[in-house]
This record gives structure tokens, sequence and C-alpha cells, in this order.
DNA sequence: TTGAAAGCGCTAACAG
DNA sequence: CTGTTAGCGCTTTCAA
């Protein structure tokens, strides 16, 4: 069943065709220098031997191994969106793509282990790599990374965030714009800046149109459903509850619905509510979103990186990216109960 | 920006840590013989340099490496899904994970770049590998693999498969026992194993209930929602349509709902659909699939391997799964027009 | 145009 | 307990 045969090398290709592992090594590496008779009995007999070049000795020795590296904390809908977008721009470039994750949750999101998979990645078989929501302010590694999303307000290394600020602003000014006065807040994780924008998008949009902020009206958060649920209710069961909801992530949105839902609120004329973020099971929901943000934040980050890759220089060191919220969709109210 | 730092290598900790590189290689590798000073010493010189071993370098000696690959053609939904079961049993193992896509188009799918690329995982840096959809018959490799739905119909190395027959049966004994005489198929990719195997349950099925085959009802297919779209059209707008239709997966079935909305049928009281597979998307629209099933082979298919790279035996070498379509989702008529 | 030999960073005997 | 040594499979001088 399971083939055991011992993995055929270049030593075996060599014999086999009767010349030397480095006349091999030049044949496969298309340098010029090599009789074309030779050339032709050493391509058929690594047909025939089925040879592949070892990964590991050959990043070893050569430096360029048209291999992009990219390390993500999980699976999660998130993530995958990004992936997709990472995905597209790998299918226009010469590269391909090597995707690490860790399975023990508990080596997830320190410092100290990004560091270990950046290195364990760029300083062996990658010529450079992408970290989606890199906690660590800083990297020892060989090749150039490009972050995507990091957590940390000043990262030391070219990233790709979204417009957090701008686009919460823009939330806000639509919401505003459709005559809303109290309109609740679902924050982020705290100690993430992305979530720390947009809360301040929040409340510089109130404030820039006159509204006084109300504290009551701002609930916690940490992105997750289970957390945003919980405040959902509360916002939804005060004794005067808000008329719309701006929450700081899509997954987040989802919850205020299933909480009207309970609560047998009818959320197209009583709420309006907009996610950040652009999940596609949250978009499937029919949820407002901003349209591609994730999937362009992926796309982006490996246009950058195949260029600082081919010592080409940034435009911009750090790209931001506009969420284009309010152009791009319609923001509209929202929408069936599942 | 930019960390242009050198990596730091064994030999620089062995230098700083003023002893030999096999020393370092010792506390890097847990050996017990080591005297616990040393080892402190050591331990602290490869905090501050923030040494990471090199993984090409360590892949090439040792042989065990913690780290499963996954060879995948694309970041498509039904890729994902697999790849969510894969990430929830790694998170379950010791393993860490390396998921394997290649960019170009053109080397997509073929045998020969499959062998490649489970070479450059498995005769390198990965312990084991798990290879999706599939289509070469043969692998030669020095650790194990596991194919998760191959193309190939007898593959020659332990696989995980859905049972396509036997849950096209039960779709069909489900969709007659509602009533239906009159059943659409919309296939899937003819060359693929799977298709095969779900197209004979639904001929299968009506034959045991004694039904006459109609040949007119059986369209072509890709799997894709393009060409589904436009056979869906056709079986809607036969003379005498048929009263459900069944789907060689759910992507397909999304397509009736489009095309049974453009041509103003409403699906829920004229036709039932039931497509075949697990992709969210589907879900998401209410759509009837086998609950969980592409996620639970990801997951199984992981299981599996781990088994096999620390030589235990397999329960069966190849593990079919069983659908259990009808048990666990209600094949209720379908839902909401989005 | 080809081969011999050195060495990438690491681990695994083998000595001490 | 620790150091010395020999490669893993490959690329890359340097000679021939």
């Amino acid at each position: 069943m399971r083939n055991k045969k011992r993995a055929v090398t270049i030593q075996n290709v060599a014999k086999a065709a009767g010349v030397s592992v480095s006349t091999v090594s030049r044949v496969l590496n298309g340098k010029v220098d090599v009789a074309s008779d030779t050339q032709d009995r050493i391509q058929k007999v690594i047909a025939k031997l089925g040879y592949t070049s070892n990964l590991a000795a050959r990043s070893m020795r050569s430096h360029k191994k048209n291999l992009i590296g990219l390390v993500i904390p999980d699976m999660m809908p998130y993530s995958v969106e990004i992936l997709k977008g990472v995905n597209r721009a790998i299918e226009e470039s010469d590269f391909d793509l090597l995707i690490y994750t860790t399975g023990s949750a508990q080596k997830k999101g320190t410092v100290l282990h990004e560091q270990h998979y950046v290195s364990l990645l760029n300083n062996s078989i990658t010529d450079g790599a992408i970290i989606v929501a890199s906690s660590a302010t800083e990297f020892i590694t060989d090749a150039p990374i490009v972050a995507v999303d990091p957590h940390a307000v000043n990262p030391n290394y070219p990233s790709v965030q979204g417009m957090n600020y701008q686009g919460a602003m823009e939330v806000m000014e639509y919401l505003i714009g459709l005559g809303h006065r109290r309109i609740g807040f679902i924050s982020g994780r705290s100690d993430i800046s992305s979530a720390q924008r947009r809360l301040k998008g929040y409340r510089d949009g109130l404030m820039k149109a006159g509204i006084d902020i109300n504290e009551e009206l701002i609930m916690p958060g940490d992105f997750t459903q289970k957390t945003a649920y919980k405040y959902a209710r509360e916002l939804l069961q005060m004794d005067n509850p808000p008329t719309a909801i701006f929450t700081a992530n899509d997954q987040s949105a989802l919850s205020v619905f299933q909480a009207a839902e309970e609560l047998k609120i009818r959320i197209p004329d009583d709420v309006s509510v907009v996610g950040f973020d652009n999940i596609s099971e949250a978009r499937h929901l029919g949820l407002t979103t901003v349209d591609q943000f994730l999937e362009e934040m992926g796309y982006i980050s490996i246009q950058m990186l195949v260029k600082l890759i081919n010592n080409e220089s940034l435009d911009e060191e750090v790209h931001e990216m506009r969420t284009k919220l309010v152009e791009r969709t319609s923001c509209r109210k929202l929408i069936q109960t599942a």
C-alpha cells in the first residue's frame, strides 16, 4: 500500500546517467554549459526515476527558493479570507506558497513564537514571509517579511493595514446621515490597534456631528460571537435602545442578529447594523461589510513581499488600504433572520 | 525597517556559550546528559541571540520533524472546508502543519506535479503528507501519505473517501419517499470517481424503486456553478420539469436556485434540491448538504497519517466515511431565495 | 564541457 | 558530561 521506496537522490541520477553529481546539478539549475546530449540523457533519467530535488538540501546551499511563507494563527474565517487573496496573488506570481500553522494552542500568538515561525521559514526554505495578525514589533530575519493587520501600533516592518479609523468614521457619517442619533458600539479586542482605531472612529464620528457620546452605548468585546452576543442583548434590552449598532467586526454583527432574533426584534425596521471586516460567512447572511476587505489585504501583501524579494522599493512602506466602505457597499438596512 | 541581520546559527550560539556545537545540539533536542548549569547558560544565549534552528539543515540530518505537509490545489471553498478539519486535528496533535499550494495554474492537477510536491515535502522537511483530490495512483515517497478524496478509483495508497454511492442512494430513497418520481440529476466531472459513484447511486436508487431511468433528466456537469447553471435552466424549462433535483455537489445546487430565481420558479413549493458535499457557502443559503462532510474528511485524514507516522496500523486501509446524509440533516425542502 | 572537493547548518555516533 | 568527526543532499568553486 504505502510506497516505502527510498527517495531518489541526485547521486542516483548521476550514477544512472553515468555522470557526476555536479553535472546533474547543472542541468537541474538550467546552466548553459552542458552538452545537449548529456543534458537529454540526464533529463530522461530524471523523468524515469521520478527525481525531485531535496528541498532541505537545496535551500541550504542556494538562496533562491521560489517559495513564499505565510504564518497564520488558525483556519478561522478571518484567516481564510486573507488566504484567498494571498492565493490569488500567488497564482499571478512565479512563487509557490507554504503556509505554516501551529497546532498547539499555547504556542499561538506569543511574540517569541512568531519570531520562531518566521525564522523557521525565512532562514531556511523561504524567500520571504507574510505574517498575519502578529503581535511582535520586530523580527530578526534574513529574508523580507510583510505583516498583514499587525496588532502592534507601530510595527517595525512593512505592513498592510486597513484604514480602520477612516472606515469607522465613514460608517458613522453614514448612520448619522440616515438620521440615527443613538448608535451602539460593540468593541473588538482592546489590545489590538485596529480595534482601538475603529472605536476612535466611532467616537470621533459622533463628535464631528456634534452628538454627545453616551458611554452606556459603548460595549466591550473581543471579536468573538459569544461575547458580542452577550453585549448585543444588553444593547437591545436597554430601556431606550440604540436605533443602530456598529460593531468592530462582522462576526460580532452576526451576534446582533442572533440576539435580535431571540428577542423578537425585527432588525430591518428597528436597527441598522454595520460590521467591520469582510468574512464570507457574514456576507452570505447578507451582512453589510467592507467589500473585499480582508481578501484584498492578503493580495496586496504578496505583491509587496515580491517587490521586497526582488529588491525593488515599496511605494509606501506602510500600505494603508482604503476601506471604501460607504462607496463599495450600500450600507443598506439589514436583512433576513436566517 | 527590514531587519537584515544575518540569521544566527548553532555555531554562533556555541561560540557565545563557550561550548561545542554538539552540546548546543543536545540541549536543543532535549537530551538529558548535559550538566544543568551548561544547559542554563546555553538556553540563555539562545534566548538572547534569538536563535532558531535551521529547518532545512535539521530536516536533512534527523528524521523527526514534527511537521505534517498538506498539498492542496487551491483555496476554493472545497479545499478550505477540508483545511478546517485538518486544522482541528492538528491542534489535537503534536504536529505543526505546512500547507503547500502551487501558484501556476498549468502546474495544477497533473500527476507529475503531484509527485513533485509530495517529494518536495515528504522527502525533506515533513514527516508525512496529506494530498487532496489527487489524480496520481502511486507515489514514490519516504514518508507516509494519505489522500483525501482522490480522483483515482483504485489509489495505491491509504485514502479517505466519502461513501458517495451509499450517500447518493440515500438521497434518492429520501426523495422517492417524498413522492418524487421525476428527479433530475446534474453530474460532476465524469473523470472523477466520486462523481461517477454519485451518478451510479442516482441510477441505482431509481432502479431499486422500480422507476424507469429517464436519460433526459440526467445532465452533464463539472462541479462548477457556471456549467450547472446552464443545465439547471434546461431542467427547469422542460415541458414536464422534474419535481426534484439532485446535484453531484453543492455548488451545483446553488445554481439551481439561481436559475430558479431567474425563471421565477419558487423552489420551496415546486422542486426539492439536494446537493452533495458540504461547503459553508451552500450551508448559509440553507442548502441541504452532507453535514460536516469535507471537514470530517480532513480531520480523519490527519488522524490516519499520524498513525502511519508512528508506525501504527490502520484499522482499514481505505477509510470510507458514512455520509449520513439522511440521518444528519433533515433533507427538508429548500429554502429562501437569498 | 565535465569532475573533484569543499562546505551550507545540523545531528549522531564515537571517544574521551 | 563534553568534544571530535563524519556525513545528510545539494550547489559551487576550482581544476582538468
